[in-house]
DNA sequence: TGTACATCAGTGAACGCGCGTTCACTGATGTAC
DNA sequence: TGTACATCAGTGAACGCGCGTTCACTGATGTAC
């Protein structure tokens, strides 16, 4: 059948997102393209009209879902509070739905084994995330960027160290952790 | 042939090293046995006589992996000097050489994945390496608990970082970031 | 106004390939008789 | 002392399966005549 103006955009964002849940909830390697094609309600075929291969359908997913993160960033902040930022991150619900949650979290280290192609893109994707944590942080411009990045690295290693925890209880104190630490990284 | 005592646990361990190495350089769910078994020198088949199963072959792996770690920081820190151990694991030649390096840095989040086997085995050896940091830090004993496994997920967090940066210098100065962040995490 | 055709998103079977795992077999050795 | 056999680490082909990717085809629609 013919389709109206605009579906063929709505099939491409409804791969993606379905992408996007899956590759945080399962990594990349493990999680293939006919499963995802099946939750976006098509089949293996028609992935092809839409991306030209796996790595670019990964390139755009990572892309997209960073920008998706900073937005959600963005509107849960007016207050400019670092803390609040830090304990919605370092929550046991962000803990509990890593389909939902930060891809940085769930394929930080997959995207670092990645062709440069990707890298750039997180790069250049997660810079305007580090300069809103950026702008939460004191000291000047460098200072303050570094300790953004630290502040960044302390959540998401916490988040996968708390995810590593079979023992609910330690990983709630491994959340905790790295909450009172990413605080005190601000000054 | 027949073959001399002890020949059998020789293998076992190659096949681990092999393992180990090629984990860490490109991910659990992307590194097949066939591989693992051809770089211990061995064929498909002799696997299953060594090992029960990828997901134990997985298991033994992380375990001897955080051993063999925790040994390599004892025996480089007799001064107990926390700035030397943070600057060791977060340099570019252990950016660069992965497949050496921290196997947190490199699996975490597919161990956040995995069974609940795995994730207790990595708990439990851990463990005695976060007690190692803990000795370096101020602090009661849950304070300085809580301090080591925030330093250690800086450290990882920030390995990971640095790995998915396609510019060196960026790389180097996210390196940078960590260490001042962890070292400063101490106190 | 009615009909033939071009369009194109999506179907679904097939491609070669590598995966984890199984298994009948090899062959050098220590041991039993 | 010499020979037959049990042992067992390792071989290599095969199993079913799912992967990423390709492609001939479908069929509803807008458009041209």
């Amino acid at each position: 059948m013919r389709y109206s103006a605009g579906h063929k955009a709505e099939t491409h964002d409804r791969i993606l997102a379905a992408a996007s849940k899956k590759f945080r909830a399962g990594g990349i390697a493990d999680v293939g393209i006919a499963g995802i094609m099946a939750d976006s309600g098509l089949t293996n075929g028609a992935f092809y009209a839409h991306f030209a291969s796996k790595d670019d359908l990964i390139r755009q997913s990572v892309v997209e879902t960073l920008e998706e993160q900073r937005r959600a960033m963005l509107s849960q902040l007016p207050d400019h509070d670092l803390r609040a930022l830090v304990t919605d991150y370092l929550s046991p619900g962000h803990r509990d739905s890593p389909e939902d949650g930060c891809p940085s979290a769930a394929v930080l280290a997959e995207i670092g084994r990645g062709p440069a192609g990707l890298k750039q893109a997180y790069r250049d994707t997660l810079a305007p995330t580090l300069e809103l944590i950026e702008s939460l942080v004191t000291g000047d411009q460098a200072t303050a960027h570094a300790r953004a990045t630290a502040i960044f690295a302390v959540l998401v290693g916490t988040m996968q160290l708390s995810r590593a925890m079979a023992d609910p209880v330690e990983a709630d104190a491994v959340l905790e952790s790295g909450i009172e630490a990413a605080v005190s990284l601000a000054a």
